[in-house]
This record gives structure tokens, sequence and C-alpha cells, in this order.
DNA sequence: TATAATGTTTGAAC
DNA sequence: AGTTCAAACATTAT
């Protein structure tokens, strides 16, 4: 569920409810949800893996983390953390972290830092990148206040196609190769957003879960780099070691 | 069936 | 005081 265009995908799809009045709602979240009784939504937003429903003077932040799950017009067995019912139809979502933000949704987010956003900085990443020179590029890929959107298999994917090593120090990465990052990682998050509408993103993985080097037919390595830990597939042949 | 996985926050321990 | 770490949350495919 969770990366960035992932929840790209959950906003198209709940459009048909913008604008519309939530006639009920129920769940078993710890926010107050008896406050969204006939409310009416504004908008809906993303920021990255945050899923934002807007209403007038506060904003329903939705995470799906590891495992959350939603259907629209349709249930599932278990009780959902929030259930939204319009005039003509519903939305559930089940596990998740759900919070509420108050006031205008513009002062929790900088929309810069979202790489499928339209207001989206590169030059701001590059220079967020210059103050972290002594982290591990695996593990600035996946800071959500750099990379908003960016999750462990677009981190892969984007190393691999630019032939970086995980585990090199951001501050050795020759500039013309940290913009390639930075470009990259926009251009697969949509690539990334059209597969896995089409259902066929796992056809084009070329890194993440995968033994071989496409290019070389060298082993890839499985490792858990970085402070995050989080599993890094790569080839110690292709992606260069910047240390 | 046990394990691991597209994630993040919290709070204890050092 | 800053870091590191495990725990917590919880589902599903392999």
């Amino acid at each position: 569920m969770p990366e960035g265009p992932s929840i790209v995908i959950l906003k198209e799809a709940v459009q048909q409810f913008s604008g519309q009045k939530i006639i009920d709602v129920s769940g078993n979240s710890s926010i107050d949800i008896l406050r969204l009784k006939k409310k009416t939504i504004r908008e809906f937003k993303t920021w990255g893996k945050h899923f934002l429903i807007c209403f007038d003077d506060f904003t329903v932040k939705i995470h799906m983390l590891m495992f959350g799950t939603y259907r629209i017009n349709e249930r599932k067995e278990t009780v959902p953390r929030l259930r939204l019912v319009f005039a003509d139809g519903e939305i559930n979502f089940y596990t998740c972290s759900i919070k509420i933000l108050e006031g205008d949704v513009n002062l929790h987010y900088d929309w810069e830092e979202d790489v499928m956003n339209e207001n989206w900085n590169p030059e701001k990443a590059k220079r967020s990148l210059d103050k972290i020179p002594k982290q591990m590029i695996c593990d600035a890929l996946l800071e959500q206040n750099i990379f908003s959107g960016v999750g462990n298999i677009i981190k892969n994917e984007v190393l691999y196609r630019c032939k970086i090593h995980p585990e090199s120090r951001v501050g050795k990465i020759p500039e013309k190769d940290i913009v390639s990052l930075i470009d990259e990682s926009v251009v697969y998050s949509f690539q990334f957003l059209d597969w896995k509408k089409n259902y066929e993103l796992k056809k084009h993985w070329l890194a993440h879960t995968k033994k071989t080097c496409l290019r070389c037919d060298l082993p890839l390595v499985k490792k858990y780099t970085g402070t995050k830990k989080r599993r890094s597939f790569f080839c110690t042949n292709c992606q260069k070691l910047h240390q």
C-alpha cells in the first residue's frame, strides 16, 4: 500500500466524494470521529505517504504505515478504523494511523518536499542533502522531509538506475550523480504510479527483490543498510561506492 | 507455518 | 543530552 504513488492512486479513486457531505461516520479510530459528521469535504490532498481529507478548519491525516488498506463502496469483514458514509457511497479505511491537524493544512506541510507534488523543488532537496554529507544515501532517500513519498522500493530502484551504491556517503557523491538521483526519484515515482495503476509494478523492478544484476549478470547483494536498516538490493560491480 | 515485508512513532536504555 | 534500540501497531504473501 504505502509509498507515495499508491497514495496518489487513493486520492484519484475518491474524487467522486470531493465536495460531498459526510452523513455518517464510524470506526475504531481514537480520534473524535463524530467531529466529521455532517461536515463537507473541501478537498483531498496528499503529501508523500500522507492522505489528507481537508475540511474548512481542520484536516484528517491518514497514514497507511506498512499494512493499511481501504475500500471504496465496499467493506472488508473487519471493523474499519474509519468509515465515511456519503449520500451515494462510502470509504472505509483499515489498519492505518489517523490524526487530526488543526487549521490550514498549508501550515502543516511544505509541498516543495513532495516528489510528486506540482510544487516539488529539486533545488531544495539538493540543499537539504548538502546539509547531511555524512549520512548514507540509502537513509537520505528515505528522509520524508527531503524526499516525501519515497519508500524502500523507490529507494532501491533509483539507486540501481543511477548506479550508486546505497552505502555511499551523501557528501562524497559527485554533484552530477546527486542531481540524477534527485531527478530519478521523481521520474521513477511517476513510472511507479503508471505501473501500479496497471497492476504491473513488480514486473518492472530491476533491483528490488531481485537476485541477479541484469547489467552484468553477477548476483545482487541483499543487505540491511544504513541507520534505518531497511533492506537494499544492489550490485557491487555496477553501483559505485563513494566513501 | 513461521517469517518477512512498500512504515513510523514512542519511550526505555545506554 | 544525544543516540540507539526494541516495542508497538497489525495484515498478508510466500
